[in-house]
DNA sequence: TGGCATTTACGAACAACTTCGTACATTTGA
DNA sequence: TCAAATGTACGAAGTTGTTCGTAAATGCCA
């Protein structure tokens, strides 16, 4: 029964949410250091987008003290998952597996990332196909 | 000795890349029918988006005749493999193994499917560590 | 308590993207 | 040949995203 809601986050506020999900809730100073270690941004930039991002009911906020906590009102996993499958249909033509090979064969993964994923791969067509 | 750029369509653009890519090149007539099938834009619209993919260098273009024949600049594989390292890097925190996860478990993929990843990890393990 | 530091709010400016109206050029066929 | 159809060029307007300056509110401590 959860909420369906289709999220498409802007790059800033992409970067955002991947401090909120690593940290968990945090307020606009700590997610602005974070920021500003890779990036020249200012302080208030960072407090706008992520006012907007309140507006767009990507993040949360508790109030109650003056100093505003802020945290991702969006689930990774459900928010990578979109996006991924974003990637599949416009760019890969609905194909997951093309997907796959991609991101394999460029991506110089690891021999032990590759033994994992056939880990995974044998349960999964052990367990015979699904739907 | 390839020239090295840093392909970053917007959403429309990339619809466009997508018509070239499958049809090849193409007059802004044929690429704009292609993109009315399936969205309501106008014909400038289209020409003008591919005009600006020009100036941008994503595409060019044939104009000895005076119905100008576009095709795409950018080669789909490097293309595809640069946006799925930025989903990677943006998204996954660098790891390719946890995009394939998602990929895999996510959008039910055919048995079929699962089989030929499973032939393509084969021979890359079996081949040893690359680089 | 008074003043400095911290934090929030707001709006303006700019840039990128999208959309389309209009004008102009070219082709075609009656 | 000339009018309609087809095609290209250009600019303006609307939208969204990003950035930051400035002001106002609040907290802190000497």
């Amino acid at each position: 029964m959860k909420k369906e809601q289709n999220i498409k986050p802007t790059e800033s506020e992409l970067e955002i949410l991947n401090i909120l999900w690593s940290k968990g809730p945090s307020t606009v100073k700590d997610v602005h250091e974070q920021l500003a270690a890779t990036k020249n941004v200012g302080y208030t930039t960072t407090l706008k987008i992520m006012q907007i991002m309140l507006d767009k009911q990507l993040v949360t906020r508790d109030a109650s003290s003056k100093i505003h906590i802020y945290q991702s009102a969006v689930d990774k996993t459900q928010a990578q998952g979109q996006m991924v499958q974003r990637l599949i249909e416009t760019v890969f033509n609905g194909s997951a597996m093309q997907l796959v090979m991609q991101a394999l064969g460029n991506h110089n993964t690891s021999a032990t990332e590759l033994a994992m994923i056939q880990e995974y791969l044998d349960k999964q067509t052990k367990q015979g196909k699904k739907k």
